[in-house]
DNA sequence: CTAGAAGCTGGAGTCGACTCTAAGTCAAAC
DNA sequence: GTTTGACTTAGAGTCGACTCCAGCTTCTAG
């Protein structure tokens, strides 16, 4: 059952095998990977499910090197936890901040949209709308200041 | 009370100076910047709003070539709403991706800080506990497979 | 037996988004 | 009157994170 190919990891994780060599070498993973025949990499289950926390840490916006770090606090095995919990408790701090931020760009992105809505005439989807109701032609609004003329 | 320099545009922006004309370069404002003596940038309140309105599609993660994209839009004024709104509801969708992504994320990260914290012997924080409690020692787990080590 | 697919390595290239440097202008403070 | 400091430009440099290339080996299918 263990014992997976580069490519099957590539498919599996969505990385390519690209990035799946170039994180091993920045040493993003926690055991050396396994080599079969021949130098290939054979990774094993355990290899993929640190592969699937790396790719979460990346995608909340963790770089690199401080994923590189958490790593090596594993690898060096117990005694750390304070120290890893340290990079956890750092990086969940930065996750919400970053939450926050998205709302606000959110709030923002969403009033435009209903402001262009509003000025093209549509409320919401149009399949929203009573059929047969007039739909009421663009009212030739003037521009708001604080819209994006100006 | 309109007519800002370049610094004083960084300081309340965030921005540096050279991101600033790095960004004016790359096309990201609406209007050209008005110039004063020796040819030095003036900007105008409206100026400061639309960069608000970058740093906000910035952070939320737009490239600078869509934000550009949709300076253009602008600029080029009345007729093209239509294409602004598909600009800003794609990217609402991809901020929207964006948080449930984060929100994956934040659930892995905090369920780690919890097990670092349970194995370390500590309940949420050290305040918490009823002080004199005698904190119970490190109870020396067996690691669980789906942690961290391997 | 050979062609093609997949793997290997070391190193180079790319891309986005800044970030800085050099050389110069200008206004105001000392 | 010179120094300081904020500004100007064009262009170069940096950094993070990939992404690809050349040249090689090795396995499988026809």
């Amino acid at each position: 059952m263990s014992g997976l190919s580069i490519g099957q990891v590539a498919e599996r994780t969505g990385l390519s095998v690209h990035t799946l060599r170039f994180y091993e070498r920045e040493g993003l993973l926690a055991q050396p990977v396994r080599r079969g025949t021949a130098g290939r990499r054979v990774y094993s289950e355990g290899d993929v499910d640190w592969l699937g926390v790396c790719i979460r840490l990346r995608a909340s916006g963790m770089p690199l090197t401080d994923i590189r770090r958490y790593t090596e606090l594993v690898r060096a095995g117990e005694g750390n936890e304070t120290e890893r919990l340290e990079v956890l408790r750092e990086h969940r701090e930065r996750v919400l901040a970053q939450m926050h931020e998205l709302d606000e760009c959110l709030k923002l992105i969403t009033h435009k949209v209903a402001v262009y809505e509003g000025r093209l005439g549509l409320r919401d989807n149009v399949t929203d709308c009573v059929p047969g109701a007039s739909r009421p032609r663009r009212p030739m609004v003037l521009l708001k200041p604080d819209e994006d003329t100006q």
